[in-house]
DNA sequence: CATTTAAGTTCTTTTTTAGAACTTATTATT
DNA sequence: AATAATAAGTTCTAAAAAAGAACTTAAATG
């Protein structure tokens, strides 16, 4: 299977890596959580080469995850700007941190990445619930519609 | 940057992804969460290349997500099974399906797939929300720490 | 005895990525 | 006025990774 297929497939999982499911794209993204919008910016932080920055790029330009918003006319010169598509990867991004911060990292090698909840003012984690009931969602008490996934398993 | 220098840096995020950050290894573990669990299973469901499932897996098993579980003696053969490790990263899998449904479904082309809440009885979403007053967590009320992030930028 | 099952391994070809140098337009510096 | 710096790419070549198909091994099944 080629991948670029995967983003026909009806599994919304399967189509949601076909934007960010590389080896850089969900960390140009994170950059762009953390302020970055310019492509050398992007470049210097992150050690990609600038041939494939530019590709990610423009593939996040096509799929609306980022807009392009002009800074400067002469010569023109534009931002690299999270859409409202873009910002809702948040919860993506929290839940890999929350993961990363507890399950990878030995002997807590690794200082721990934390987020403060600005209406609040406190530091916090994510916590994934359930949207009735509240209560916290594990892999343990759910359970996916198989039907709609094996789709993706066809040939 | 090479890829496997991701492994050793201080963001959660670039550690998280230098294990799952590829073309294949997230959709491994999404039929892993559907009970896929023998190398011909996944490589059919798939359609990846048996070389590189191999790879994928022995990774996988090196970084504690899946087990190797001894399922018949001769000859050998053994299933892979997720961890603790492996099975904490279901709320990334939900936050991912989330997106994918709504945001990345134009004109509601593609079915919506769903999760069952088993103690609850309900279809739900994974709400992503503060462990302390849980409200909602957007991109919007939200701040990171800066300097843990910026040592993943390092020339 | 031939076929099937399961889990890989090996091989060649194609695609992607890394790394470095070059381009273009404009502004700032000597 | 010439020279360097800034910013956002583009264009190369070499190296690495992925695709695709065939082969291997060991036992079980018909």
């Amino acid at each position: 299977m080629k991948w670029h297929e995967l983003g026909e497939m009806s599994c919304p999982i399967a189509r949601s890596l076909s934007i960010f499911g590389d080896r850089w794209t969900l960390l140009i993204i994170r950059n762009a959580f953390l302020r970055t919008r310019r492509f050398d910016d992007f470049q210097k932080q992150l050690g990609i080469t600038r041939h494939l920055l530019t590709e990610r790029l423009n593939r996040l330009v096509d799929n609306k995850i980022f807009e392009k918003v002009l800074y400067q006319e002469a010569p023109k010169r534009y931002e690299y700007k999270l859409t409202e598509k873009g910002l809702a990867l948040y919860p993506i991004i929290m839940a890999v941190t929350t993961w990363g911060n507890y399950w990878h990292n030995e002997d807590n090698k690794y200082p721990v990445l934390e987020y403060i909840h600005k209406d609040c003012g406190h530091k916090t984690k994510a916590l994934i619930s359930c949207e009735y009931c509240h209560q916290e969602l594990t892999a343990k008490n759910i359970s996916p519609y198989y039907d709609n996934i094996s789709q993706t398993a066809e040939k």
